[in-house]
DNA sequence: GCAAGGTC
């Protein structure tokens, strides 16, 4: 390696923190020739420079050990790129990167050429991990650049233990260019996706809603980031789970019996029944035959496990589990007790413990500790047979030990009580998890009361080894009489009880953590900032529970994506790219190859989720109010293509929705290059549902050029009939005039009309109005004017060309809508406000959010009645569960609402509830169930047992929770029914059409 | 102003 003795040469040494640098010093200065360990001050005031002497390979040196602070380097885009509106962002995914040092870290990188100019060797004490290799090359890049002579050496220790580090500066590798190239490629996706989407999402959205929950909404970042959105992803995804959970009620048969020896509870080995009848009838018979007989008994001891050694993820959850203390604060201070040598290194994956660590001496330090000393003690004493050596959970970084005591402390005065709290969690984990683990006698027995077998355990704690220590965990024991095979009792109570399925709980900061950690969604130093980053961005809240919801906007981006088809907001596209990362980190994959392919797939899904922004409008409007402000105004793309552009050739037409709700045809191109838009009068004079609209422009064959002429002539006959003429010129210069006649209807409840039409007639030359009325119904020609009715389109032949500049607008009816005196002539200001906003609504309550999730009802169509808890709107949903499969029912979007209704209840008009098909609590067939059992009979004066009928003892309703009653004699739910039916006949008053039907 | 990853 190195030259025999001689005059020593100078080696430069880089750690990747100055805690190590002056670890590592302090262990290879402990050696006669060292002539001691000497400090200087470099440039930058945290990394100090250690000096001492060192012999490698028999070759005597003078070590300088510095130390970086993690990455020295940043990748950024050219300065060209850099600020927003320099480029189209997609451009981002090409635009030329650098890595530069950036201005914070200039200091480090000074302090490394002085060095690197003394030096002739250069050794590397970075991390073992790709990260640490990839810092490894930006140091040598900044070192080389000083010194192109440098030897160049990797010293890759995986833990700062003298012999180790020793062992390891004797045994130098070279640095593994495929590691560091590995993070380049990570490093470059990250920032291309981030930055692209970011901008993208960002000035797409933010002036075009008015985002309430800040009132600094013109700064506020919409970003996105291939961690940061997965995670948000979970929040979302168990939320629409809750949202979409089907309350349904179940039976079950609970047995008890009292003895001297005390009661034991016995639990229906069926666990329950959804068939009210079945469970009736089993009960019955249980009450006619109430002897039961004890069929077995089993005893056997159980252990209960210590847990693994500590890693990062499961300090953060434990932190949060028992103390309710965030990830992030949990970092917080353990990275202080690291820093003051208490603990070993926090961010770690390493889970089991090296053979060559020496577990003894850390438990000898703890044995002075005035609570857990005494145990401390007995595990290092051999005739306790406490000690066991610790069970790894299988995960290894090879570059940190699990987390672990490194000092002893009863407390320091600095100390705040989140650090007393995070220090006794890492010294009693330790201390648990080499100990033995906890052993329970279990005893179960069965009983059989007429063929149904019920079943009651018991446990007893013998040992609690581990247990005695870590405090933070319990094993619940309880007692149970005992009993002989063959024995039999009357039991002393007997009850048909009822329950109802309940939905998951929202995540926890712990169930989060689990999440990320199954799908590799950052590293564990990492972690904690993405779920942070939920928080500042405004995309979730975290309640007094520690547990995740989304927030209207965190939702509503999820929803867009999702409602493209993109699984943006999943955690595939991490999970791939780390496959990918791996790969190049094996020598499988060249880093080139991997970065085109993943950055072309990401444009290409850039660009299509571009042209489906409408879907994030959409998404965005069901939860904000549109803003005034200019940049939002711009049309986006719906549906699927018209037709090619007529006037640039190039681009294709589509249709667009306007920032106000109104619908146009543009041409794609616009305004890059520089082609006006042609648009439909008509289509821009009414507010067409989505659907209408598409089926409408399918017809290709339609000329799009045309001329409008003037405003319809019939305000009246529109407000009247819905019909409306509009005058065109064809290429003659003939006056044309074309009626389109619309039947209207109202949605339920949002109070918009929505065409569910549309008819056509045409009328050569000028007409009066009065021709107009009078040719609605001898002309009428019902025809699409998409231009598949070919009589008509010869006949409307519509010619000339508009522009978004010069064509106006035609005026609209009067009084057709509360908003109409709104309307003006600009474009941009949309009368049918109110139509659009109740539009978007619907198109809301009609996604799928259940559909995202395993046993999620099915989204059915844009049907909605308004919730009778909270008056927001209930989609109707299609039951999957096996026992109402295809049923259809009504469930509350809003928070916290968990009102449900079937739908066959809710349409009967507010009188009966179906009965016969109905397992609603209300229904009457089941209530003569109930009744038939109170006849219930043959049991003995000192035994009491409940009927299912009449008052229940440990049932609970199911509308309001209370234990007094069941559901069907719930107070709150008949008020719910009546105000739900009130509303609905409300409702069918305005499903009448506003049209005379006559006329069509 | 944007990502994620180091670390102070």
């Amino acid at each position: 390696m190195a030259g025999g003795g001689g005059r020593p040469l100078r080696a430069l040494n880089v750690a990747e923190k100055p805690s190590v640098a002056k670890a590592v010093s302090g262990i290879l200065s402990r050696n006669p020739s060292s002539a001691g360990l000497r400090v200087r001050e470099g440039r930058s005031r945290y990394n100090k420079i250690f000096e001492f002497n060192y012999a490698i390979q028999n070759q005597q040196f003078h070590m300088a050990f510095t130390s970086v602070t993690g990455h020295l380097m940043e990748v950024e885009f050219e300065d060209r790129y850099r600020k927003w509106h320099s480029c189209d962002p997609v451009d981002l995914y090409h635009a030329p990167v650098k890595k530069h040092v950036p201005h914070d870290k200039s200091d480090i990188e000074k302090t490394l050429e002085e060095e690197a100019r003394k030096s002739q060797w250069l050794i590397l004490w970075l991390d073992c991990d790709r990260e640490g290799e990839n810092i490894a090359f930006e140091v040598v890049e900044v070192c080389t650049r000083a010194n192109r002579n440098l030897n160049i050496w990797r010293a890759r220790f995986s833990a700062l233990i003298d012999r180790e580090i020793h062992y390891i500066a004797q045994h130098l590798i070279r640095p593994n260019q495929l590691f560091a190239d590995a993070v380049d490629v990570r490093q470059e996706i990250d920032l291309r996706i981030g930055a692209s989407f970011t901008r993208f999402q960002t000035m797409l959205l933010r002036d075009a809603f008015v985002l309430d929950f800040t009132t600094d909404d013109k700064n506020v970042i919409l970003s996105y980031g291939p961690c940061q959105f997965p995670t948000l992803g979970f929040v979302v995804e168990r939320f629409w789970e809750i949202q979409s959970h089907e309350p349904e009620e179940f039976w079950t048969i609970n047995c008890t019996h009292n003895s001297e020896e005390g009661t034991a509870t016995f639990n229906w080995m069926r666990g329950h029944l959804f068939d009210y009848t079945c469970a009736t009838i089993l009960y019955e018979m249980c009450v006619q035959e109430p002897i039961a007989t004890v069929t077995n008994v089993r005893q056997q001891e159980k252990p209960k496990y210590p847990p693994h050694p500590l890693s990062t993820i499961e300090l953060e959850k434990r932190a949060s589990r028992y103390f309710r203390m965030s990830s992030e604060q949990t970092m917080k201070v353990a990275e202080d007790l690291y820093q003051a040598g208490f603990i070993s290194y926090p961010r770690t994956e390493t889970d089991c413990f090296s053979e060559r660590t020496d577990l003894h001496i850390i438990v000898q330090d703890q044995q002075a500790h005035p609570i857990w000393g005494s145990y401390a003690q007995r595990l290092l004493d051999p005739e306790a047979g406490l000690w066991r050596n610790p069970s790894g959970g299988g995960h290894d970084d090879k570059a940190h030990p699990p987390i672990h005591p490194t000092k002893f402390s009863s407390g320091e005065s600095g100390w705040s009580q989140d650090h007393h709290k995070v220090y006794e969690l890492v010294v009693r984990h330790f201390l648990a998890c080499v100990s033995q683990p906890a052993i329970g006698a279990e005893t179960t027995v069965e009983i059989d009361i007429a063929g149904e077998q019920f079943s009651a355990s018991g446990r007893v704690i013998i040992a609690k080894n581990y247990l005695d220590v870590y405090r933070f965990e319990t094993w619940g024991g309880s007692v149970i009489p005992t009993y002989t095979y063959g024995q039999q009792f009357t039991p002393t109570t007997l009850t048909l009880d009822s329950g109802v399925t309940r939905p998951p709980p929202l995540l926890s900061e712990a169930d989060l953590l689990s999440c990320m950690d199954k799908a590799g969604i950052g590293t564990d130093a990492t972690m904690h900032d993405h779920i942070k980053k939920l928080l500042d961005r405004y995309y979730a809240t975290k309640d007094s529970s520690m547990r995740f919801s989304p927030t209207k906007l965190g939702e509503a981006l999820v929803m867009g994506y999702d409602d493209m088809g993109y699984e943006l907001w999943k955690p595939y596209l991490r999970a791939a790219m780390e496959g990918d990362m791996k790969a190049v980190s094996m020598g499988t994959k060249r880093k080139a190859e991997v970065l085109e392919a993943c950055l072309q797939q990401m444009k290409a899904c850039f660009v299509d989720a571009r042209l489906n922004k409408g879907k994030l409008f959409e998404a965005m409007a069901v939860f904000f109010e549109r803003s005034n402000r200019s940049n939002g105004n711009e049309p986006y793309a719906i549906g699927d293509v018209v037709r090619r552009c007529g006037l640039c050739q190039e681009s294709d037409m589509v249709l667009r929705r306007k920032p106000d709700g109104n619908f146009m045809v543009g041409c794609l191109g616009y305004p890059q290059t520089d082609v006006d838009v042609v648009f439909y009068p008509w289509l821009d004079a009414i507010l067409f549902s989505k659907k209408k609209v598409e089926e409408l422009l399918r017809c290709s064959s339609l000329p799009l050029e045309q001329k409008y002429l003037g405003k319809e002539m019939s305000k009246r006959v529109w407000s009247l009939f819905g019909t409306f003429a509009i005058p065109f010129s064809n290429s003659n210069g003939k006056i044309l005039i074309v009626i389109v006649q619309l039947r209207f209807s109202s949605t339920i409840w949002l109070f918009s009309r929505v065409i569910v039409d549309l008819n056509v007639v045409w009328l050569p030359g000028s007409v009066s109005e009065a021709a107009v009325t009078s040719n609605i119904c001898s002309t009428c020609s019902p025809g699409c004017i998409g231009g598949c009715d070919n009589i008509l389109r010869q006949l409307v032949e519509i010619c000339g060309t508009g522009s978004h500049n010069n064509s106006s607008m035609p005026g609209r009816g009067q009084g057709h809508t509360p908003s109409s005196s709104a309307q003006s002539n600009s474009r941009s200001q949309g009368a049918w406000q109110t139509a659009h906003s109740s539009s978007s609504y619907t198109s809301h309550s009609s996604r799928g959010r259940s559909a995202q999730t395993q046993d999620a009802a099915a989204e059915d169509g844009e049907s909605s009645i308004p919730c009778a808890s909270c008056g927001a709107p209930c989609n109707l949903r299609t039951a999957n569960t096996p026992a109402n499969r295809g049923r259809k029912f009504y469930s509350c979007q809003a928070q916290g609402c968990n009102f449900f209704i079937w739908e066959d209840n809710a349409n009967t008009g507010g009188t009966v509830p179906r009965g016969s098909t109905s397992r609603s609590a209300s229904n009457s067939s089941r209530r003569g169930g109930r009744g038939r059992s109170n006849q219930s009979r043959g049991r003995a004066n000192d035994v009491a047992f409940v009927s299912a009928t009449g008052e229940p003892i440990s049932g609970r309703c199911f509308v309001c929770g209370d234990p007094s009653h069941f559901a069907n004699a719930c107070p709150n739910r008949g008020r719910s029914r009546d105000l739900t039916m009130g509303r609905l006949l409300i409702s069918i008053m305005f499903m009448c059409p506003v049209t005379a039907p006559s006329i069509l």
